[in-house]
DNA sequence: GCTCAATGTTCTCTTGAGATAACATAAGGT
DNA sequence: ACCTTATGTTATCTCAAGAGAACATTGAGC
């Protein structure tokens, strides 16, 4: 297997946990990578380097996976703290560093 | 910009939402994209595919971006419906289809 | 414990993602 | 309004992801 790339030890622990979680659910509804890859029309291969975390897989991918599994719906949702002290108003169309 | 994967509108929508999420996340820090790219070890074109849904973009890279914004924890904690069902130990290691 | 399907693993080949650079456009600040 | 910089956009090139196949291993169910 090709050797995985190099990341911050951070993010490659959330890639395996979601990875895990994802073969948790695939389990809990019995069914197989073959049937899952064929659903979101990819290889039992490439299901099998999600769940093993390997980060060099296409989100389409995971989406596809997700979607197979019913497990996408607010997926795309991320709650940010800091959106909470600042109203959506506020927001500059871009981001202006030093003197303009 | 070369053409975006042919995906289900439900999973496009769903990467579309998560995109425009980290750019909303991105402007409320006052980060240009050149910053992000760099500190997510990448580029800011990447940057802008990710922030336009683009499904085929690593998910190592998107990884890479949340942890940049502070947006990382948690976020491969998926909660499955159907797990509330059903507790791990029931967990087969295989999932076994038709007669065996 | 036997069987066979599900998964692990490795190989080759093709294709497209991502890096890099260059130019165009547009928004922000003063 | 101006000027600077962030972002949009396109083009080329490289390299690895993903498809596909083939074989090894292991677990689920009988």
């Amino acid at each position: 297997m090709a050797v995985p790339i190099k990341m911050p030890r951070a993010a490659r622990k959330e890639l395996m946990t979601l990875g895990e979680n994802i073969r948790i659910a695939r389990l809990r509804r019995r069914l197989t990578a073959e049937i899952v890859a064929q659903r979101a029309g990819t290889t039992r291969q490439t299901i099998a380097k999600i769940e093993n975390g390997n980060p060099a897989v296409k989100i389409g991918t995971y989406v596809a996976v997700l979607q197979a599994l019913g497990l996408l719906k607010g997926w795309g949702d991320l709650d940010d703290p800091v959106g909470e002290q600042m109203a959506l108003d506020d927001l500059p169309q871009r981001a202006r560093l030093k003197n303009g």
